[in-house]
RNA sequence: GGGUAGGUGGCAGAGUGGCGAUGCGCGAGACUGCAGAUCUCGUUUAUUGGGGUUCGAUUCCCCACCUACCCUCCA
């Protein structure tokens, strides 16, 4: 198997770091509003990621931050007149919310800032007696002088960052690159005890204060968004590395390339943000799910419903030969095994080659093929293998939608009747039943061996 | 200005130093009570432009142009 990893700049054999053991951490929102698709693209891959690798038989750690003490936390806090923390707590619930709603499961700990406070402050008074900080009036800043190595994942040199800072520099800072670790306390800001007095932490500090917790100084993966390359990440590795003196933080650092809008960027300026919830409304999460998988994750995607709408025929091929096979009835025996493992190995190929969701899909779609081709002449070993091997596609990617066992009952008694009245040919009423059925977005098909059903 | 990743058929989107996947769309046919799904066949010069390396490049190198992202909070 192999990972890109960010900072080599090259496809790596993925070993980890203890036998079958992988310490995966993934860089988690700031919950200050809803979580937008942007947030589903990166958190989607990277569910995805994780799964697959438990199916391939690694022990997978995936821990997730969550930022629930920020600048845009206070902001909000002050505009609504309510507590900043009582504001990221709501939307850290809705945030867990949009995720089950997008199937994303695999995550084992989402470690919230705050409940880390003093972990954090651990980190940064070793830091400072290390040297690596300095104490101002406004805070405890970060010294990047100190650290040779600030700006290796990003590919630029120190010099490279003063010359394209943008920013106005902060005249207690030392370097306009130093950052905050610690922000002391201002008017109305909520704060915790230190021992630089009251205040905050800043916003690198926290990840590599719960990876440290939890992981140790060193560990396997790093994922995020490709917009924490710099300075984020940069920043993590200047803490981290500091503070244990071991080197590399993280033997691969995988980015995902950023969604756009209509080839725009997404953000509130551009007034194009789309929320999770929003869109999920109007387009099922094993749909959104299959659209964001079907590009490769370090490449941008393009949203809009305009390519929903263009992709959805795929997708519906795809689930309606899974419904298909689990009605079909066989003989006894087996002819095409070997074609369906094959199927299977393209499947893993393309995923073991740096998660190419793009090609695996591909390879799923040669084998809907391959199935809606074969399926009347296959015995019963071909039909268990083709739905263990839907099963073990959807516990990955997770694109096949599968109702609840209630409403699935009702569908089935009514079809059930559908059945009585076609057989004794009152197409009028079956015909009122699918037509109803469709009204409701249930799509009714007749094939030899009954009818199959499939949300539209 | 600096950094990073890219520019592939009508659309989306992979791969590869030597017949350019896959899906959608489009056209024709088969099957079918109807519908739907599915199958078969077809779909025009598709690899940004210019150099270079090579027997041969879409793939490697250089230049140009273009796009996205980062250099400020951001998945």
């Amino acid at each position: 198997m192999k990972i890109y990893d960010t900072l080599s700049r090259e496809k790596k054999e993925f070993l980890p770091m203890e036998g079958r053991r992988v310490k995966l951490f993934v860089c988690g929102p700031t919950v200050y509003d809803y979580s937008h698709i942007g947030h589903a693209r990166t958190y989607v891959f990277f569910d995805t990621m994780a799964s697959y690798l438990r199916y391939k038989g690694y022990h997978v750690f995936y821990l997730q931050n969550i930022t629930d003490i920020d600048d845009k936390i206070i902001n909000r806090g002050r505009n609504e007149k309510r507590d900043p923390l009582d504001i990221s707590l709501e939307f850290m619930l809705h945030y867990f919310n949009d995720m089950r709603s997008l199937r994303v499961d695999s995550v084992n700990i989402y470690a919230p800032a705050t409940y880390f406070i003093d972990r954090i402050i651990d980190q940064i008074q070793r830091l400072y007696d290390l040297g690596y900080a300095y104490e101002t009036d406004d805070g405890v800043y970060y010294d990047v002088s100190r650290f040779r190595e600030y700006g290796k994942l990003s590919h630029q040199s120190l010099d490279m960052i003063r010359a394209g800072a943008r920013v106005e520099v902060n005249e207690n800072k030392r370097h306009p690159a130093d950052f905050a670790l610690w922000k002391k306390r201002k008017e109305g800001e909520p704060f915790w005890e230190s021992p630089w007095g009251e205040g905050r932490p800043g916003w690198h500090i926290e990840d590599t204060a719960i990876t440290e917790y939890y992981f140790g100084p060193q560990y396997d993966i790093h994922g995020g968004g490709s917009d924490l390359i710099f300075p984020h990440h940069e920043c993590e590795i200047a803490q981290m590395e500091a503070v244990s003196g071991k080197k590399p933080m993280v033997n691969y650092w995988m980015h995902t390339g950023l969604l756009t809008i209509r080839q725009e960027r997404m953000g509130k300026s551009m007034g194009n943000v789309i929320n999770i919830r929003e869109i999920l409304k109007n387009v099922e999460p094993e749909l959104l799910r299959y659209f964001l998988l079907s590009s490769h994750y370090r490449s941008p995607v393009d949203f809009s419903y305009e390519r929903i709408d263009e992709i959805r025929q795929s997708w519906e091929k795809i689930v309606i030969a899974y419904r298909k096979i689990l009605k079909k009835e066989s003989k006894e025996g087996e002819s095409f095994i070997d074609d369906i493992r094959k199927y299977r190995r393209m499947f893993e190929d393309a995923m073991d080659d740096d998660f190419n969701t793009p090609e695996a899909i591909s390879a799923i779609q040669l084998f809907v093929n391959f199935i809606n081709k074969n399926m009347d002449g296959m015995g019963m070993g071909d039909i268990e293998e083709s739905i263990k091997f839907f099963n073990d596609i959807d516990s990955i990617l997770k694109i096949i939608p599968s109702g609840r066992v209630a409403e699935e009952r009702i569908i089935e008694l009514i079809l059930s009747i559908r059945k009585m009245a076609r057989e004794r040919k009152l197409y009028d009423i079956s015909d009122y039943i699918r037509e109803k059925l469709r009204e409701n977005n249930i799509n009714v098909e007749d094939m030899q061996e009954g009818q199959i059903w499939y949300r539209k």
